[in-house]
DNA sequence: CTATCATATGAATAGTTGTTCATATGAAAG
DNA sequence: CTTTCATATGAACAACTATTCATATGATAG
């Protein structure tokens, strides 16, 4: 491996944010990183819904829709409530319409 | 499953784009979702760099950082320049910044 | 032309991840 | 309490992916 450019790596180095922010990042991204999860935040970001309603209208099974909601709930893109025996997803906040916003952005190029 | 929500799930279900659109999202995002990449980018970020010197700067083999290039170009997500043996790989565009601040902000909460 | 250097690529492997199936939880109704 | 309904969870399996090793390409210097 490669010709002299210590100078330059340690400079780029000293820049770079730690590896714990960095893998965090990328742990993000990983949840946006899958189409069955990108479907579920699109529908949310249309309406609130329940967790059959997803299942129906994915034409998914209910368990796999509760595993996948349950990586988007860890990570912080979804919300829920409770009324009775139905719960409600909604997306958590605007970070996530903003990202999927600039990605589609990205695509549509 | 579930109980009846017919007039809801239809009504998402035209607001929601192709299958085809989400899935390349849903690729886009896969590529920001691992730890060597963003390593990368945000090295990029700071400074055009020829493959060795990110190999050296991650601690990892030429081969692997090679492998994740080739990732990076197909995504659009950096792009890169010959001079003599070496080449020098620096990021696409802005989005990519846009969106690796987006999900700073996200993480950093 | 040959040797060397920087990068790229293919095959193999180990680790990770999404879905399914079966079952558990927990709330409301009778 | 028991049943029913909506959701959650655990284990198992199949599919995918990142890294390594070995080797190939392609450019420059001698």
């Amino acid at each position: 491996m490669g010709h002299n450019h210590e100078t330059i790596v340690k400079w780029v180095a000293r820049a770079m944010p730690d590896d714990e922010v960095l893998y965090d990042l990328a742990e993000l991204f990983r949840v946006f990183g899958d189409t069955t999860r990108m479907r579920i935040l699109y529908a949310l970001s249309e309406k609130e819904l329940c967790v059959c309603a997803i299942a129906e209208l994915l034409h998914m099974q209910q368990s796999a829709i509760s595993h996948q909601l349950r990586i988007l709930k860890q990570a912080k893109l979804v919300a829920s409530r409770r009324e009775g025996k139905t719960i409600f997803y909604r997306l958590a906040d605007d970070h996530v319409r903003i990202i999927i916003d600039q990605g589609m952005e990205h695509v549509e190029e």
